[in-house]
DNA sequence: CGTCGTATTGAAGCGTCTCAACGTGAGTGG
DNA sequence: CCACTCACGTTGAGACGCTTCAATACGACG
């Protein structure tokens, strides 16, 4: 893993949403994109931080939370390969929430003046940018539906499927499972549920042969019925650039 | 109320966030922009539709909300005059959610192809849109902690506030009241609560002289208790483009 | 003056939380 | 290699916040 990994996340990423040219490509190439491994649970950027630099998550999970004034946290994104965690922090100078994470992972470090330099000389490139992070906003808002109205079992149904979803995009599910570095308590934090109810629910799922979760592993068993507990509409993943 | 307010409104809200030049003004003032009225509850732009505009709310409020698939209505934003609800439109290009007047409002409308011509052209609206879509992000991950982990009382006191906060910037406040077109039940919608439990939250509140409501008007009657019920730190609305 | 959306109230039920105890497995140091 | 520790998962019991349903009151509007 280096250099040229971190800036090949990168341009894999963008070619999801955008057709890069030769031109776009020398320009991702020339960065100068720094790497380092991140241990479970180490804090990347706090509240409050004003990077200089934005993260490319280039291997493992990464999540982000914010806490309230009680010290509770909640989890607000998990973050796979090719994402860009805090790409927000090129406009909004101040950081509102925690990057933190999840299980071992592999984290690049673009320069924002090179990101910035990067987005006037290659419009096109700022532009898929621009859509990765409404893209972000869009998992946000169907958040605030899980979490807003959804049950239980609903909110977990439609996590798994989610990540289930976006995971395929980069190649990183086996089959009906997939790698998952979470607890059940920080689950619990992303579906603001406890951690006790997210371990019932768990159960009721794997006695339904529903979906399951072991020791860091997440299984997908009956997609169709997730499909239906969860109301899972994949339309505001916006897979498809096109459309 | 003509196509220079519609403009004027948009200049206004970018002043906010970036330094506006002559050119950039010129550019400005050449969109063509049209306008309308929207009668209360009407729905601007609905999920699934491919806008080939964005709207600017020149005068009013405007919801923006998704179904789950059991027909229940999570609102996901409360937008002011200044907002362009449905900015994301310009790289998203099916919509996934509802953008539904509430109240009467009036709103301009503004090209898809216009808009990325004048980014092309004056990168730094470019720049000041794109943090605005961040902005709207950082609302959307706030409201993902207000409904994951806040009781009924403080979901309320966070949400009086925040929309206190931000109309207080374009000086729609009187005092400690504010015009907030909304029924029980849609502060329900927003909060992820039945609108039978708002009401009760909302008599304590009256009687507690915490915060009121009635007939479309909301009142912060003791703002320091509803900053500590509430948790509320303003950090996340990035209000000073410098920081 | 009737109608309809909205607000209010009461009562019953249940989904989820909290607290507290206990089990389990991986890692660590003696 | 064992004992200890610690994080994580599991279980039970009781409490409570919130929902749902249903009835009633209110107020704006045609």
């Amino acid at each position: 893993m280096n250099n040229v990994s971190a800036a090949a996340a990168l341009t894999k990423r963008l070619r999801r949403t955008c057709t890069i040219d030769e031109d776009d490509l020398a320009a991702l190439n020339a960065l100068s994109i720094s790497w380092r491994r991140a241990k479970s649970n180490e804090v990347i950027v706090r509240t409050g931080d004003r990077p200089s630099h934005c993260c490319v998550l280039i291997d493992g999970f990464i999540i982000r939370a914010k806490n309230t004034a009680e010290g509770q946290r909640q989890i607000i994104a998990i973050h796979q390969p090719g994402d860009i965690p805090d790409l927000q922090s090129l406009f909004l100078h101040v950081l509102d929430h925690d990057v933190i994470a999840a299980g071992d992972c592999q984290i690049g470090f673009i320069p924002h003046d090179q990101l910035r330099a990067l987005i006037k000389v290659r419009p096109n490139v700022g532009a898929a940018l621009w859509r990765d992070t409404l893209i972000d906003a869009a998992i946000f808002r169907e958040w605030i539906v899980n979490v807003g109205r959804r049950s239980g079992p609903s909110r977990l149904a439609h996590l798994w499927l989610e990540i289930f979803t976006r995971l395929q995009l980069i190649d990183r599910t086996e089959g009906n499972q997939f790698r998952l570095p979470l607890t059940q308590v920080q689950i619990g934090e992303a579906i603001g549920m406890s951690a006790v109810h997210v371990n019932r629910i768990l159960q009721a799922f794997r006695r339904d042969g529903v979906l399951d979760f072991e020791r860091g592993t997440a299984y997908i068993l009956d997609e169709h019925r997730l499909r239906e507990l969860g109301g899972f509409d994949p339309l505001y993943l916006h897979l498809s650039p096109a459309l």
